[in-house]
DNA sequence: CTGCATCCCCGCCGATACTG
DNA sequence: CAGTATCGGCGGGGATGCAG
């Protein structure tokens, strides 16, 4: 879900917006758009649950989350963290431990993920059986 | 958002599930990955909202969001008529028109996306303002 | 323990052209 | 009007190895 959008198109078009259920959706600035990206990724709103307890440290959150890699770990954290749902903060031990915790926006963010979690509970099978009903040989 | 796994590690793991906030989390069958990975696209929430208000044609959804390829637009309504967010009605007029709407599964998620998009353009500036921080050179 | 670098596959998505 | 087909870029994300 990026943004990206070549210069070609960027230089035609200004600013559209689509105007839907009252709210006005500006195409190539969309937050909507933009919190999806953040949150929609394979591990992010697994990441932000995982730290709704407490904070935890890097090797913490790898147990936690067994099939995560070291690499996607980095990487989600590094991305929550700039977007502020994420507190990082180093301990200068030997060897040094970091522990991350939720920011304020992140707390915030817990009962958003909250109704889009039961929900998901509640409807996958049904959105399953949609599914394999679709794909079903005509 | 994928759910593919190649059979090597399929055949390693077994059932790995990481228990968070009380919610067991099926890292290979993750209902919340499911809905995510549906409606996590660049395209598809936007497409929920359209149908909020009533039916839609193809090619009035195309008008109502003009940034969208005919590509893309097919594709992310046949995704979600799939998974059972949306009907898709055609009448045999000439030329065809097709129609475009919510089935129940598609309202019942409404809310569950009312209150991400509220989230979402309240925290907007936050976010950008974390990320511009973050970017900053130290 | 925490993280970065590299390689590489694959699926999203855009652009364009063509069909009933 | 409502699609389908094809090509291609770009980025997500896994595997592995190295570093402080």
């Amino acid at each position: 879900m990026g943004t990206a959008m070549n210069k070609a198109t960027a230089a035609v078009k200004g600013e559209r917006v689509a105007v839907i259920c009252g709210v006005p959706f500006d195409i190539d600035n969309c937050p909507v758009r933009d919190v999806m990206d953040n949150i929609g990724g394979k591990w992010n709103s697994l990441m932000i649950l995982s730290l709704a307890d407490g904070p935890l440290r890097f090797s913490q959150l790898r147990r936690l989350i067994p099939d995560i890699s070291q690499r996607m770990l980095t990487q989600t954290l590094r991305d929550l963290q700039r977007d502020g749902y994420l507190n990082r903060t180093v301990y200068p031990t030997q060897p040094p431990s970091v522990e991350y915790s939720l920011t304020d926006l992140g707390h915030s963010f817990l009962p958003v993920l909250k109704v889009f979690v039961d929900w998901s509970l509640e409807n996958h099978d049904a959105i399953r059986k949609a599914r394999t009903a679709f794909d079903a040989p005509a």
